[in-house]
DNA sequence: GGTTTTTATTGACTTGGATCAATTCTCCTT
DNA sequence: AAGGAGAATTGATCCAAGTCAATAAAAACC
């Protein structure tokens, strides 16, 4: 099976409802949240993409994860009231702010929403436990074949065209987020193009012969 | 800082209370739950050490963590009800198990145990986060030292001797955690050994310079 | 207590991916 | 449209850690 290497905070199956504070748009480079800051809501992404960022050694800082359309960022947040990273949009896109104060309002009783918290919690765990293994075992090529796997998954998923799109982010941000040097990610990419699995142009991807990426990323 | 390599299973800050269903030993090789099984208690572990188990790549296995008297064991498993991974007694242990149906009958009110429960899952992903910052930023002798290092600050915590103690766990155990090949554990030890940082006799651990041994893990 | 089995050590060799360095693209700005 | 800054590609080189292999040492077992 390919590596899940990405689902970093989508839904879980218990969305509270009718807790929207406001939907707005956010421009590029936009951050909605930083790490440290107080828990006070997490984001559906309505529209475009972001990036989790977490400082690394030095001022250096690493990519956690990235969330399209349709997922969430943010519920970590919630265990200890601060954020754990600092979320920042890569296009300009639009967010819908769930808010923690006005969960009680939703209609579902405090009981049941903690019950999806801790379902969207326990997935986050399991997706952080698969990137361990990834790390651990896959080598450059498989991660970054299951990456644009993953990325293509999710964006079918939310009824997006997963054979041709845009990666929104750098080849820096994915080394970040792979643990690889964005110069080993650029020569795999440019492989992966020659071998024609892939057709890339700058950012502009499409997914020649899925079957055969699916074989590279070690399924 | 030294890389919190361990932590895993920690209690959170609030440990439901009165919810014992009973204390039993649990002989070397045992196991407590197996991967998959119906989620039923999390365990806190009273005396000796466990590991934690999950197949990787066909019928290896991959040690995801250890825990230590005073520690818990399981409660991942309460997001989606099936234990995530199998847990192993690494020598002649005792548990506790903290029975979910008599969550209830706690005293508390559920609404509070599932804070509980939030904040411990928070933790868990805290963890797994730095773990994941562990894999692709330090090199294998700095995981190493840090590993010791972190073992060591565990049984001081629950006030046993931190700076003499017996590894219950192979060195296979403690590759495979890391993500590394034994016979590189092995090496980095004997290196460690031989520098003076510790004294090992086969699983028998002296940390006998703290302070050097925390600069090669990069504090 | 000796024999088997597992666990650990040590050496020799190989290699994947990092690093350093030099262009070349692209896209943003004015 | 030209200039400039960041992003991406490509090449050359190096080294940390994996793999293979051969003991050696403990522990488990009868």
């Amino acid at each position: 099976p390919v590596c899940r290497v990405l689902e970093f905070g989508e839904p879980g199956s218990g969305v509270p409802e009718g807790v929207l504070l406001r939907r707005r748009p956010v421009s590029r480079g936009e951050i909605i949240f930083r790490e440290g800051d107080p828990f006070h809501a997490f984001f559906a992404v309505k529209s475009g993409s972001f990036k989790a960022l977490a400082p690394a050694r030095e001022g250096a800082v690493r990519v956690l994860g990235f969330q399209f359309a349709g997922e969430l960022v943010g519920i970590e947040g919630i265990a200890d009231n601060r954020y754990p990273y600092t979320a920042r949009a890569l296009e300009n896109s639009a967010v819908c702010e769930l808010s923690v104060e006005r969960l009680p309002e939703s209609g579902k009783p405090l009981e049941a929403l903690q019950r999806s918290v801790i379902e969207m919690l326990g997935e986050v765990v399991t997706f952080n436990q698969e990137m361990i293994a990834c790390l651990i075992h896959q080598s450059a090529d498989q991660r970054v074949a299951g990456f644009l796997l993953g990325v293509s998954r999710r964006l079918k998923r939310r009824g997006m065209n997963g054979e041709t799109f845009t990666l929104s982010m750098s080849r820096s941000d994915i080394a970040s987020y792979l643990g690889l040097a964005s110069e080993t990610v650029s020569r795999i990419l440019t492989r992966l193009d020659r071998s024609g699995c892939i057709r890339l142009r700058h950012r502009r991807l499409q997914i020649a012969r899925g079957r055969e990426l699916e074989r590279v990323a070690g399924g």
